[in-house]
DNA sequence: CGCAGGATTGTTGTATGCAATTTTGCCAAA
DNA sequence: TTTGGCAAAATTGCATACAACAATCCTGCG
């Protein structure tokens, strides 16, 4: 019994230490909104609230710049970034390009019907639990966790390191995850219905794969991913909806009552 | 007087002093092979080489871990990366879906036809470059100048920052950047056959943009970069020729004569 | 002679002190 | 009241010292 396809570079991209929990730390009080938008990231009292020394915060500060959480100020030091709408639709539209190319390029590079085993596995998983008939409430835990396995192991296919790095970058953006607005219609009645349209989407890309069907699989993935976008729209609407999406607390929405700014 | 405009837009992703110093100089030091690929980069003996101390050769390290050039150490440290000649093309590959997207955006983003004038420009000054009647050597400095010059424009036409953000990153690797095997056919005698053939693409391109055909913008974006592919199977084949390309020190060919391994 | 254990050396990770630059606050002058 | 400039304060950037960790080599024992 082999497990699937083995990382062809084993790059261990994790750092340890300080560093790491300055950045895990950090990461969380930016996504959380505890340090808001717009404001100026100062070292030294952040370096207390982390419990960790300047030195590997700063480490950490130019991880997170690169992975788009912060910007670099003229004068030195860095400033929490914020999104606005269109940011937030373009990296949903950026994802779907990506996946569309795991999955055209996933067609193109299939040897054999077996290497399509994990993807069909987390298909399945998820195929009873969006089925209108099914009674009772959709567990939306099992699905997105399911779901983000699909979005991997459509990845693996690709075998492209390459995109595979181009994907990371563009889903550190957390509310350009692939199943970052799953969420937000938990309470709906119709979220039944959009994820079993998902799923739709999920088996016609399989099965494009499955015939080598290159364009077709890009273009179905393109199209998943317009759920994403659609589910963002609505999403905007509520506020107390947005602040249920992972960085929802960066997104932020031209004046809806008044503009609010405030250091801290 | 709190009449402040939100945007953080202009972003100075421009490092200063010693880390600006110690990132140009390794990078340098990287892309020509002074430091060859595989071998592990030792902080001390390298600060004292760039004339920088150890803090700020350690931002820059991690900087050039996000630009791919460089790979974390299980047990701590970087490695100098390289690249197969299936990682080029798929860099390659990447670069063309992501310049077909901006092709696209252009198009349905489109709000002017005035908006095209710095493309045109930029068409225009290529054309006469690469006229086939034209006598003498082909000015390949204006050329590539010119060339990227317009690779730009477009991704501006896109208006998109998140679709940027990607450019950069995958243009982080010089193989994969819109000129790069520009300068390999330099001597060749068809030279001027293939450049008149991207010049064509890029008016098609321009066309296509502004008859606000996205599908066929992309379509034209993502072959134009399919001559960069071509000629990089061309200078697989030459050893010197690959010397002249930028990263051409981090190639791993897997063996000196014409081992070529199939990527798919 | 081989192997194991330990000391030693070299390297990375972290902390802190210092210098330089930017920002801020204040006061004076138009 | 506004503006210009200057000084003080705070913050970032840099350098170095120290600590922890890993690899290596030597030595002693089996």
């Amino acid at each position: 019994m082999i497990d699937h396809a083995p990382p062809i570079q084993p790059l261990p991209k994790v750092r340890q230490g300080q560093q790491l929990k300055a950045l895990l730390r950090l990461r969380e009080l930016l996504l959380s909104g505890e340090v808001a938008p717009g404001e100026r990231v100062a070292e030294i009292p952040l370096a207390a609230r982390l419990a960790v020394s300047r030195t590997p915060l700063r480490l950490a500060l130019v991880t997170l710049e690169h992975e788009g959480l912060l910007a670099m100020l003229p004068g030195g030091g860095f400033v929490v970034r914020d999104f606005d709408p269109a940011d937030i639709a373009d990296a949903i539209e950026l994802r779907g390009v990506l996946e569309g190319t795991a999955a055209r390029l996933a067609a193109e590079r299939l040897t054999s019907p077996k290497a399509l085993a994990p993807l069909l596995a987390s298909v399945e998983v998820m195929e009873p639990l969006v089925r209108i008939a099914h009674p009772g409430l959709v567990d939306f835990e099992a699905y997105v966790a399911a779901n983000e396995t699909f979005h991997a192991r459509l990845l693996d296919l690709a075998k492209s390191p390459m995109l595979r790095r181009a994907m990371e970058q563009a889903m550190a953006l957390p509310f350009a995850s692939p199943s970052s607005f799953v969420l937000t219609q938990a309470d709906r009645p119709e979220s039944r219905e959009i994820l079993f349209l998902a799923q739709a989407q999920h088996r016609a890309i399989l099965q494009a794969i499955e015939r080598r069907e290159g364009a077709r699989a890009e273009a179905l993935a393109r199209e998943h991913a317009q759920l994403a976008k659609q589910n963002l729209q609505l999403a905007l609407g509520d506020t107390e909806l947005l602040a249920t999406v992972p960085g929802g607390a960066l997104i932020r929405r031209d004046s809806p009552v008044g503009k609010r700014r405030h250091a801290s």
